[in-house]
DNA sequence: TTGGCAAATAATGTGCACATTCGTATTTCT
DNA sequence: AGAAATACGAATGTGCACATTATTTGCCAA
């Protein structure tokens, strides 16, 4: 028989929005590479792709509407960024990080901030406070709406913040790779609900650096990462992944 | 007439050894992706591939004897790395970056280098010790035998030391595509005489580490970032590339 | 002589077809 | 009946040929 494994249509689903939502199908310029790498990509950040789906570049050539070819460049491209994950001869998929590979990602962002966290106390001015106490207040107002998803997104975007006040371009494109893996991370080892990052730990932060107390700053950062990893389950959830069409529906081509 | 631009045919120079110099050439298997990949990737740090040399895919591929496919497939890789810069439709140069993305580039190396020590001083024992003494002895050796290319070597060396004393895969690399990119960087704005690193600098860093005061090693650490910054040329020195045969003679196909 | 314009040329981008390899299912032997 | 070997099928890997685009060269005119 067909041997579907799990359902594979809901791959469509994941690719929605290459950016612009609602606008109706253009014409003539269905998929661009970019557009197709930043469907993907966002089915990964959101995750509407799990761990350790696969990704055929034939099925994702149908469902774009585009050649394999050019799939394949994307899916290269992603791999390399470490999105994704090539097996030779054996496709692609989501990679399925272990539970090592999660905590050295949380390391290398626990030990980057650290060092944000000394470059920024000596260039903190009153426009990046002002950022960081704006992004707080949404980070509150979320709270107490109990909206769960935005929260996670805003405590994401909390590190973010911190080093995009740096203004350096290398260290912004560093943080956000860990982010996206991190992102597929959340989905395998659950980390137990409230919010991943509490709104406390992130204003005694900012509090410190309002204070110029680096040494104070990086004891918070670093005591908040360990309870973001401490809230991490310990087993994988292991659970049947969506199907492709479905992930894709959206971003597909539009309006077919 | 054949319109040769400054001379087409030293790429062959630049991508030598892929690893092993002086086996006899194989047979068979003249050139995997990987070994294509790191003999490119090795004349881009080596500084034989200089900013701004074009790489034209049709070139590559009778040089390693390879389909222009395969070339393709590694050169869009390289482009992900940020090793190599690829204009639609213009072809692939190794960049020239400008004065404002080297100091972003040492900016995100030294903002990388505080966290790393903060961790550092924490998990500090004999054996790491023992690495960075050995290698500050390396360092002294080159120095005093006047040895440039050995002592700007190990200057970079000694940084790699000290991401990989923390086993943390992610920092390591990302150190790593940094150092890569300051490798072209000295090529374009070439510093001053003497040591790119003072030996002295990186023994006071250690001394700093040894006595587990993170401070004074991060601020050790920041003023000689500041001085490698000091040394570099402002004007890019804009000298002809050298042609494509001569660099990757060696790497070529091993025996022609 | 210089400036712009047009054709030729070379290099890149793309799609197609075939070769290779891995997983699966069937068959056969013990 | 169980296990191993084999054959089948699907998906990936690779090379080739064509289309498209940029760059250069030659020419013409001002």
């Amino acid at each position: 028989m067909d041997r579907m494994k799990a359902g594979d249509d809901s791959l469509k689903e994941a690719l929605k929005p290459p950016g612009r939502g609602g606008r109706r199908a253009p014409r003539a310029q269905p998929h661009t590479d970019a557009s197709i790498h930043a469907a993907i990509a966002r089915a990964i950040l959101h995750g509407e792709l799990k761990a350790g789906a696969k990704l055929p570049e034939h099925r994702l050539a149908e469902i774009f509407g585009a050649s394999r070819e050019r799939i394949r460049k994307v899916l290269h491209r992603l791999a390399a960024e470490r999105r994704l994950e090539i097996i030779p001869n054996r496709g692609v998929r989501v990679p399925q990080p272990t539970i090592e590979e999660v905590k050295r990602v949380y390391e290398a962002h626990r030990v980057l901030e650290a060092g944000v966290i000394v470059q920024l106390v000596s260039m903190l001015d009153a426009r990046i406070l002002g950022i960081l106490d704006a992004h707080l207040a949404q980070e509150r107002l979320a709270a107490e709406r109990g909206d769960r998803a935005e929260s996670v997104r805003l405590s994401g975007a909390f590190h973010l913040h911190l080093v995009d006040a740096l203004g350096n371009p290398e260290l912004s494109r560093f943080l956000r790779d860990l982010l996206s893996r991190s992102s597929v991370m959340v989905s395998v080892y659950e980390p137990a609900s409230q919010s991943i990052c509490a709104v406390d730990e992130h204003g005694a932060i900012v509090e410190a650096l309002r204070a110029r107390d680096a040494t104070r700053a990086i004891q918070l950062s670093h005591h908040h990462f360990l309870h973001v990893e401490q809230r991490l389950h310990m087993e994988p959830k292991n659970e049947t992944a969506a199907d492709l069409k479905e992930i894709f529906r959206g971003a597909a081509r539009g309006a077919k």
